[in-house]
DNA sequence: CAACTGTATTGACATTTATCGATATAGCTG
DNA sequence: CAGCTATATCGATAAATGTCAATACAGTTG
C-alpha cells in the first residue's frame, strides 16, 4: 500500500549503517545472572567438574574430585566455590564429606537461553 | 549372588570416601573448546552481542552494536574479537562496513553439551 | 590522490582471577 | 576431650581481563 512498506524492519530504509531500530531483548539483570553462569562454567577445570557432578551426582564428595585432577585441594575448593555461587552446583555435607550434586534448573536456564538464539542448527538428540 | 553386589557401580563398597571409580568423560582438548566458548559468552556485554546478532544475523555492523551500549568503540571491538576467536560469531565486510552473524555450529556445541548432561529436567520447549 | 569514515590495534592501567602454602573450622573417633 | 580428617578460608602473587585514549588501517568518495 503505502510506499514505505519496511517501518516493521529493523533496519531502516534509506541509510547504510548504524541504522538498527532494535533494542536489547534481555533484561540487563537476567543477562547479568546468565553471564555469570556461563562465566563460571567456561574454565576447563570447572566445566570437568559440572560434568562429572552431572554424572555421578550425589556420590562425589570433595576428595572424588580432588582425585581427577592435579591442582591442590584449596584450589579445587575455589572453583567448588565459584561453581556453588554462580548457583551451578550445591553442597550437602554427610559427616566429614561434603558431597556436590548440580542445580538441574540453573543449569536449563543456560541450555534454554542457547535455544532461544534463532538462526541455530536444530541441537543433535 | 555374591555379597559384593555393586562391583559396577561408581562407588566402592566398603570405604567411605574418595572411591569414585571414575575418569573424565571429556578429553581435555574438548573441555578446552568448551571453556573457551563459555567463557566467551560468559560476560554480559558479549551475551548480549550474541542475543543481538542471533536476531538480526547478516544486519547488524559494528556501530549497531555501538548503539546498544555505552561502552567505547575500542571496548565494543574488542568483546567482538574475543566472540570472533572463541569462533562464536564471524565477521564478513561489506564496504566500509563489517557486519557480525553467529556461528550456529559453535552455539549448537555449547547446547550440545548442556543437553548431555545428566539428571537435569528437560528444558522448557 | 586527498580527505573522510568505520573498524581494528596498541599501550596503559585498574580490576579480577587462578593458584598455592599456611591456617582455620567442623565433625568424627579413640 | 584430644587428636585426626575433610573441607574451607586467608594471604600472597602472577597472569588474565576490561576499559579507554590514541593511533593505525582499510575502504569510500570527492
Amino acid at each position: 500500500m503505502q510506499s514505505n512498506s519496511n517501518h516493521e524492519l529493523p533496519i531502516a530504509s534509506g541509510a547504510c549503517c548504524c541504522t538498527l531500530q532494535a533494542g536489547l531483548r534481555l533484561p540487563q539483570a537476567e543477562a547479568d545472572v546468565l553471564a555469570a553462569r556461563f562465566k563460571a562454567i567456561g574454565h576447563p577445570i570447572r566445566l570437568q567438574i559440572v560434568d562429572l557432578l552431572s554424572r555421578f551426582g550425589g556420590e562425589v564428595c570433595v576428595c572424588d574430585v580432588e582425585a581427577h585432577f592435579t591442582l591442590s585441594q584449596p584450589t579445587i575448593s575455589h572453583h567448588l566455590r565459584v561453581l556453588r555461587r554462580a548457583g551451578l552446583i550445591e553442597a550437602e555435607q554427610r559427616g566429614l564429606w561434603v558431597y556436590y550434586v548440580t542445580a538441574p534448573a540453573a543449569l536449563a536456564t543456560l541450555q534454554d537461553f542457547l535455544a532461544a538464539l534463532e538462526g541455530q542448527p536444530t541441537p543433535v538428540t
